[in-house]
DNA sequence: AATTAAATTAAACAAACGTTTAATTTAAAC
DNA sequence: GTTTAAATTAAACGTTTGTTTAATTTAATT
């Protein structure tokens, strides 16, 4: 994959667009006026809009899964690495945060014409990583044993998503502007996670 | 709001498209279709598409709120009236799932003319019950008190909506059909958020 | 300087969009 | 049975949609 850089200015406010008016909210032309190129570009380069989308989502996707390896090959204690997954995991997805929330949108709608293969393996990887880690500290009996695995990722992405969803919400309720924004959620969301998670984990019912 | 039987038929046939495809996603000739209506009832009755958005979430919006203080004021143990409550939301916000998918899409969207005052309202009502109800467990003594009270409902409804909204992932990890997926919700699911708010109400670092 | 391929453009395309119109049918009131 | 208002229809409205065309400009190669 190798792109010019005209076409990364158009995968970028392509990617702004559809995050902020959906997929089909969006029209080629808004998309051509706000790169300043012209409509014809998008079909000459990536083929048709639907083609531009499946090429954003491989732009963003990528070392992730390296990433999480590397902590947790690390050998900290167990609380300490999970401490350092989800800080890891929602400082990823808040990078990214556009493309997320336009996979989750179409993802969710079935019909769409659109390659979601590679967006799902990348998804069971760093699903499997995570899970033979919380294994391995419960046999350990640093982890609870009554945990449902599969659900724990949902809890952490689920969090930060609905955080994002209803940031207009949040807003007004914290009194956040759009530049304090980020670093709540590094701070007191990422915390909020943290502690959810570690207290799940370590809670004997 | 009175609706006769017709206007019914077209809002949940509106429902179910808006949910599955999108707002923008979805024509009015798509709902009169699958409605077996005329394309211009649409506008006969509602005055616009837009103005059927309008009218379908006030249509879905009641008397939640009185639900909640209701189980609150029973006076059970904390413990038990946390699972009580989260089973009550779990099962709202499932039977009404498509609409909030719709209102949790278009209001992240900044840009459309529908009006969620009246959403807003009832979400912030909502969540004084609940902050309420906690504050009273910390003075208790019962609940922890480094606890983000704003974080709280949203890790109740992430968890759910993102296991919503990847439900083809988890149907395709849990082996589950259509058919089962709603008692996986009424019962794991719901364990699960459960057991992850009382850990974190009950978690000291 | 001439050649060639890539980049860029304005214009046109057919199809689909939300909405309106004007005519017709249905059903209730008198 | 006639009148009247509501319900329903097919057709047309003007836009906007994604995409293609064919002509032109740009920039590198020979």
């Amino acid at each position: 994959m190798d792109l010019n850089d005209k076409q990364i200015q158009i995968l970028e406010t392509a990617e702004k667009l559809f995050a902020e008016n959906g997929f089909d909210g969006t029209s080629v032309r808004q998309i051509s006026k706000a790169a300043h190129i012209n409509v014809a570009m998008i079909s000459y380069y990536f083929g048709s809009k639907e083609k531009l989308l499946d090429t954003l989502m491989l732009y963003r996707m990528s070392d992730f899964r390296m990433q999480l390896e590397s902590v947790i090959s690390e050998n900290k204690s167990p609380i300490e690495t999970i401490d350092t997954i989800i800080a890891l995991i929602v400082k990823r997805i808040h990078k990214n945060r556009r493309m997320h929330k336009i996979i989750n949108f179409e993802y969710s709608n079935g019909c769409r014409n659109i390659d979601f293969d590679h967006y799902l393996r990348q998804k069971k990887e760093n699903f499997k990583i995570i899970e033979a880690f919380v294994k391995k500290g419960q046999n350990d009996g640093v982890f609870a044993d009554n945990i449902n695995l599969n659900l724990l990722t949902t809890t952490i992405l689920g969090t930060y998503f609905h955080f994002y969803y209803n940031k207009k919400y949040y807003q007004a309720l914290l009194n956040l502007t759009d530049s304090t924004i980020d670093t709540y959620v590094h701070n007191e969301l990422t915390l909020h996670i943290q502690n959810t998670i570690k207290a799940l984990l370590t809670y004997e019912k």
